[in-house]
DNA sequence: TTATTTAATTGCAATATTACGATTAATATT
DNA sequence: AATATTAATCGTAATATTGCAATTAAATAA
């Protein structure tokens, strides 16, 4: 079927998944880095960086953009794009939560 | 093309895509949530737990088990699950450099 | 007004993912 | 040996993802 079944899971189970999945590629890492280097890039400057076609880079962006994790102002004909610090650091705390689950000493297998 | 071209990323962007991408589906982070609670369980349990076929849940345990975040133990008819923790504190270290990177102050858009 | 620039959108081909019924493999039980 | 139990594998349908050429939209510059 292609397609999760959502419903049989928990909100944060959820939560964590799609916060994952857009970090499940590639570019999409790439731009974030690229993000955090430079605080401030225009469309162009991360299809110049990262070598994909430029509507492959704005698909990716819409992507991050739909999450909430990078905002993009327009100026002009061109549109800067950053990171969304607040949203951020809510996605951080829940994906720490799911990595940091505490790790018991007694190994079973 | 529906396949990421890996080769125009960096070695470090591609690890942290592909442990990003096995939590991008929720019956995983579910699989994996619960052995951390049991730590132990059997294919059947996660099966029952979780809700999902049998062929299901067997696959999304081999991507886990591909990725070496988690270790199956033959016994007898059946196989008993959980985390290697080990690997899950390297994959922890790359997934945290990659989350906590430096968030200046000054907000750009 | 007519280019020009920049990025979003559309449409599509190739590939990947998800889910499960049916089957198989391996071991345990009777 | 025959049966039962458990989990892996196979095959397949439905859907999602990735990437890009072509086009469109929107703003600026000439």
């Amino acid at each position: 079927m292609g397609l999760a079944k959502t419903e049989m899971f928990t909100d944060q189970q959820n939560e964590i998944a799609l916060f994952a999945k857009v970090f499940g590629h590639p570019a999409r890492v790439a731009i974030l880095q690229q993000l955090f280097k430079i605080d401030g890039c225009y469309c162009g400057d991360l299809v110049n960086e990262i070598g994909l076609a430029q509507p492959t880079i704005s698909q990716h962006l819409k992507e991050l953009k739909q999450l909430g994790l990078i905002k993009g102002n327009v100026e002009g004909t061109s549109v800067c794009y950053c990171i969304n610090r607040e949203n951020w650091i809510k996605m951080k705390q829940v994906m720490l939560q799911f990595l940091d689950q505490d790790i018991s000493e007694n190994d079973c297998c």
